[in-house]
RNA sequence: GGCCUCAUCGUCUAACGGUUAGGACACCAGGUUCUCAUCCUGGCAAUCGGGGUUCGAUUCCCCGUGAGGUCACCA
């Protein structure tokens, strides 16, 4: 059997945005379940959209989601270079044999006049095809005139492809299309034929916007006596409003942009698979592993999907609880405040270890726990504008609390041990746990929200648990 | 406009032609000695329309409708 490569070409336009990690995504997959190999192919022919910078962005983007290609522009590989423009000759040789099989001739034309073409077609209501206008006596192709393709064989082609099916398209959609352009770099219309079949792909993954080109290049396989790749087109990926594709108008987030913001490459890569594939079961969350294990292009989506971000949230969360506290603290650097910085990484694990459970992403750190670093300013709104609280004398809060941080003074700063202290107080005061425990939690934390109390004092500490209650008893009186 | 493709809860989706059309997110209600979250229980909610074929259609066929893609010296 035929060796399985896949690979993700990229163009290093700027950064790539979730709409498309997903075409690196199921490639890989592919690669790795047949135990072959996935490669990274830089596809820059295009000059003027050529961004400075932006294949460092796509590497990161790929490193981050552990992504690992074999082969590639920083890397090499046994079909280097990996970068469309550093094989120029490659394609030249390519486009030669066409020529010489009177395959391919001399566009004459300059671009005006080919749109004064495509307006007369577009006038006439009907789709611009280039063959339409095809000149009798082309020039000699001297390098300077885009080469174009000579399509002879015009007829209905039917072909398969892994997701979409059995696929056909009718001569309308084959055209003398541009193979060199008049810059001397191929067009990707060409590029990526050259390269798969030089770099062996097994299979070709892109986007469905290909579909209607396929006629085209299945034209040209059968012109240069290459066979095709296994084809797989992929729906789009839409906005979550409306129907349109997702792009970076939409906001479209850079995947580097979600990992900034908190979110584990296992979620993302979860999520992003999951948007159009799924197993069959009824299981939600996988693994790289298991994806690599069960992944099958046959079960992809053929419609698009919209992007639902409460999803992505939610399976951040799963994924967050699923580490380990070791594996969460690692995860965490960089996503503490100052404040929290200066404590020590124990104190932070203790702290760590009772919010996992409350993360969303990984950037809620950095206000969900500030009261664990830093002193909390004593903010009364909380009591009197609590629906329980506002109804008692403050005499009567001063003296709950006097009673609490008493019994505090000599019990072993422990969870259960507390908790056992807090239960027995709440005998002795003849209180409620709604009433006591969110007056001594408030007192504490002077947040909205907080980590269970007994939880929350085992690693405040007795001396800054009391400390902040002689506070609130100062406010209050 | 030509050509191509797609169509199940609001969203992501499951269902050899035979199921009370299942699950998940979101949302709502209840429970977990206090808040928030987690977790658990329950609830709301869908086969685009019309014709066929069939004992029986979400599933197969046709016609509509809607949506998307494409018709570049961009990929």
């Amino acid at each position: 059997m035929k060796e399985i490569r896949t690979r993700f070409a990229p163009s290093p336009t700027g950064y790539i945005h979730i709409g498309n990690v997903r075409s690196a995504i199921y490639p890989y997959l592919i690669a790795k379940q047949a135990g072959g190999v996935f490669y990274l192919r830089i596809e820059d022919t295009d000059q003027a959209r050529y961004v400075e910078g932006a294949e460092d962005l796509i590497m990161d983007t790929l490193k981050w989601l552990g992504l690992k290609w074999d082969e590639g522009v920083d890397v090499g590989g046994p079909y280097a270079p990996y970068r469309q423009t550093e094989r120029k000759e490659i394609y030249h040789a390519w486009a030669q044999k066409l020529v010489d099989k009177g395959l391919a001739y001399a566009d004459p034309y300059t671009a005006e006049e080919v749109e004064v073409f495509r307006e007369k077609s577009m006038a006439e209501k009907k789709a611009f095809l280039y063959r339409d206008y095809r000149p009798e006596n082309p020039p000699k192709w001297d390098g300077t005139q885009p080469l174009r393709f000579k399509v002879t064989n015009i007829k209905r082609w039917n072909w398969h492809d892994e997701v979409m099916g059995d696929l056909t398209a009718g001569p309308e959609a084959l055209d003398d299309f541009i193979l060199i352009k008049s810059d001397g770099l191929p067009t990707y219309n060409f590029a990526h034929i050259v390269d798969d079949a030089e770099m062996r792909s097994s299979h070709i993954t892109r986007g469905v916007e290909y579909v209607s080109s396929t006629p085209k290049y299945l034209s040209l396989y059968e012109a240069l006596e290459i066979e095709p790749p296994i084809l797989v087109s992929l729906p789009h990926i839409m906005a979550p409003s409306g129907n349109k594709k997702l792009g970076k108008r939409d906001g479209a987030k850079s995947a580097t942009e979600y990992r900034d913001e908190g979110y584990l490459p296992e979620a993302m890569l979860n999520f992003l698979v999951m948007l159009g594939w799924n197993d069959g079961t009824e299981q939600e969350i996988f693994t790289m592993e298991e994806l690599v294990e069960r992944f099958d292009v046959s079960r992809v989506q053929r419609s698009g999907a919209k992007f639902d971000e409460q999803r992505l949230i939610w399976m951040n969360g799963q994924w967050i609880r699923r580490l380990s506290l070791d594996e969460l603290y690692e995860r965490c650097e960089g996503f503490w405040s100052e404040a929290a910085m200066v404590a020590d990484e124990e104190y932070r694990k203790k702290v760590l270890r009772l919010v996992q459970d409350r993360l969303k992403t990984l950037g809620d750190l950095r206000t969900m726990v500030d009261y664990f670093f830093v002193e909390p300013e004593v903010n009364l709104e909380l009591i009197d504008g609590d629906k329980r609280l506002k109804k008692y004398e403050r005499t009567h809060l001063v003296k709950m609390l006097e009673v609490v941080r008493s019994r505090l003074e000599s019990v072993e700063f422990e969870a259960d041990k507390l908790q056992e202290v807090l239960n027995e107080l709440l005998v002795e005061l003849d209180e409620k746990p709604a009433n006591l425990f969110s007056l001594v939690r408030v007192s504490l934390s002077w947040a909205p929200f907080s980590p269970a109390l007994n939880e929350m004092m085992e690693v405040l500490g007795r001396e800054k648990v009391l400390e902040r209650i002689d506070r609130t008893i100062e406010a209050l009186e």
